[in-house]
DNA sequence: AACAAGACCTGCATGC
DNA sequence: TGCATGCAGGTCTTGT
């Protein structure tokens, strides 16, 4: 499901349920998901006061009042819901916190490549799935000549080093292509050929497409929806990803469909080169 | 070093 | 209706 845009929508659902709150009780049905979950993590929980909840890049982090920071990220297929009371829990629902408030947090994630892990928190810079991640794309720190200096050299598609969470970190394969195609930029073109003003176009189309995204709430194609049960708006205003075959918005050639790096691309072979 | 492919999982849409 | 196939918002690991 959730890229950078997605996750943001559940930090901030997650913010007024958790922030100073306690944890009463933890329900965890599962030892692993995408790799064993930490020893005792149910146990080390209890009683634990959470602070605001972070994001960094597609990773949600809740620091403790035991100095321990709970890591949570939903995979492809994770999503989280809140409910006013004890819910009836759903074959996925992995992972579900009872606040002494009287409200749940449950983690579900079918496909299970989320994960979750609890680890002192100042380590967290060090966390082995933190330490190698590029820049926030939404930060005063991503600036066009950044952007050119990060894909400068590199012969691989733009596509692909915009996917690679070592140079930035938050984007996935949709807004990918949306902020391609606002930016006129073909996902084929060489990563080391983005400079100028196309770096100026491609900085400012990402981190458009992006709070767009954000104040959508995500982008609802099967799995996501936002904690408290709506939908992500954003799926309205997808103008290439998923589109194969329909009318480009701005010049009504049939939007192209390819795969790279295994990966599907969406793109106008007219408006983007 | 850089890049592509494989692997991890389940659910769903499609076609026979 | 049942079954096989392919595809899906991520990313670590392996192979070229």
């Amino acid at each position: 499901m959730p890229e950078l845009p997605e996750v943001e929508t559940v930090r901030v659902a997650l913010e007024p349920v958790i922030s100073g709150q306690t944890i009463e009780s933890v329900r965890l049905t599962r030892e692993n998901l995408r790799w064993p979950l930490p020893e005792h993590l149910d146990k080390r929980l209890l009683g634990q006061c959470c602070s605001v909840p972070k994001r960094r890049s597609k990773y949600i982090l809740i620091d403790l009042s035991n100095e321990e920071t709970l890591l949570i990220h939903l995979g492809m297929s994770g999503a989280i819901r809140l409910y006013d009371q004890k819910p009836n829990f759903a074959k996925h629902d992995h992972f579900s916190v009872e606040f002494t408030s009287g409200q749940w947090v449950v983690f579900s994630d079918p496909r299970r490549f989320g994960h979750l892990d609890l680890f002192a928190s100042d380590a967290t810079c060090k966390h082995p799935l933190l330490s190698g991640l590029g820049v926030e794309p939404l930060s005063d720190e991503f600036t066009d000549s950044v952007l050119a200096s990060l894909m400068k050299g590199r012969t691989t598609p733009i596509k692909s080093a915009l996917l690679d969470q070592r140079l930035i970190a938050g984007l996935g394969n949709i807004y990918v292509s949306e902020a391609l195609f606002r930016a006129g930029i073909s996902p084929r073109r060489k990563a080391g050929t983005i400079a100028g003003q196309r770096a100026r176009r491609l900085t400012e189309a990402i981190k458009v497409v992006l709070r767009e995204a954000i104040n959508a709430g995500g982008t609802s194609l099967r799995n996501h929806i936002q904690p408290g049960g709506e939908i992500g708006y954003f799926v309205q205003d997808l103008r290439v990803y998923g589109q194969a075959g329909q009318p480009c918005v701005d010049c009504g050639q049939g939007i192209k469909q390819i795969i790279q790096s295994g990966r599907s691309s969406f793109y106008c072979s007219s408006c983007q080169r």
